[in-house]
DNA sequence: CAAAGGTCCTGCTCGC
DNA sequence: TGCGAGCAGGACCTTT
């Protein structure tokens, strides 16, 4: 599920509600999920105030001063503040519940998703050290695009898809953005000139934002932090439109395997 | 049976 | 020949 513009518009959702409240118990209903569950959340969280929550790439960091909670959404992960009242389903695997606040319930029917307590800075996990830049930042530029695609003969979709070069892009955006930059997918990385890496990062950058906007992307499970549905998949150009015709020359979208993943690309317009 | 939004790990290949 | 970076494929899991 989540990309960039999910995980923010969960980011989004969640800090208004949650910050500045204190944990006043966890439950958790399942042994593990990306990684073994840590058994003693529950003394670590209970008693602490969310500091604050903010996001690295796709990781939400929840700060808790004596430590702060690392969370990934996987494939098919989400997140809700809910009435603790209301039952959990099948795939309801943590709640975190908050004193005069609601609780936060992580939903992931595919257990791809991890939660981990890191004691020090968490900039320094080795989760989060490696990390490209943000790609809404202003380091993420044509020239950084440049440097690292030198020589790279990767197939460009997998090139903006490695969270070492830049972070956020996925499977969705990453046809998206190849679109508009009229990109083929499946050019090796190096081939790009600097103008082609200026014109796709400036298109990685307009449809994260807009997605943004929009609150992210529901194919299937995502969801916002109230429950709603992102509103961006009617904003697709060709991603899931294979056969369609395309937006701008109206030939057939084609769909491409690159590096085990769907892509959907035009033809006509992409070179 | 195939595929679905992600990412880590393994083992192979290619170029110095 | 050997080394290391880069790359492809598999693994994780459940549902449709």
């Amino acid at each position: 599920m989540p990309e960039l513009p999910e995980v923010e518009t969960t980011l989004r959702g969640i800090e208004p509600l949650l910050c500045s409240h204190t944990v006043a118990g966890v439950i958790l209903r399942t042994e593990k999920l990306r990684w073994p569950l840590d058994r003693n959340l529950e003394t670590r969280l209970t008693g602490a105030r969310l500091k604050s929550v903010r996001r690295r790439a796709k990781y939400l960091l929840f700060d808790f001063g004596r430590g702060t909670l690392l969370l990934h959404l996987g494939m098919s992960g989400s997140l809700r503040v809910v009435d603790p009242q209301i039952p959990a389903g099948k795939h309801d695997h943590v709640d975190l519940i908050f004193r005069d606040a609601g609780t936060l319930r992580l939903t992931d029917p595919r257990k791809f998703g991890g939660l981990l307590w890191v004691d020090g800075a968490p900039e320094l996990h080795a989760l989060l050290h490696n990390l490209g830049p943000e790609p809404l930042a202003k380091e993420f530029d044509a020239e950084h695009l440049y440097r690292c695609s030198s020589r790279r003969r990767i197939a460009v979709k997998s090139f903006i898809m490695d969270q070492k070069v830049v972070v956020g892009v996925g499977n969705i955006y990453a046809s998206e953005a190849l679109f508009r930059a009229l990109i083929r997918p499946d050019i090796p990385a190096g081939g790009l000139s600097l103008e082609r890496c200026r014109r796709l990062v400036r298109e990685i950058k307009t449809v994260l934002s807009e997605a943004i906007a929009a609150g992210g992307t529901t194919l299937q499970d995502f969801q916002q932090v109230d429950g709603r549905p992102g509103y961006f998949k009617q904003n697709l150009l060709v991603y899931g439109r294979e056969g369609q015709p395309c937006p701008s020359c109206g030939k057939q979208i084609r769909n491409l395997r690159i590096g085990q993943r769907s892509t959907f690309f035009c033809r006509s317009c992409q070179h």
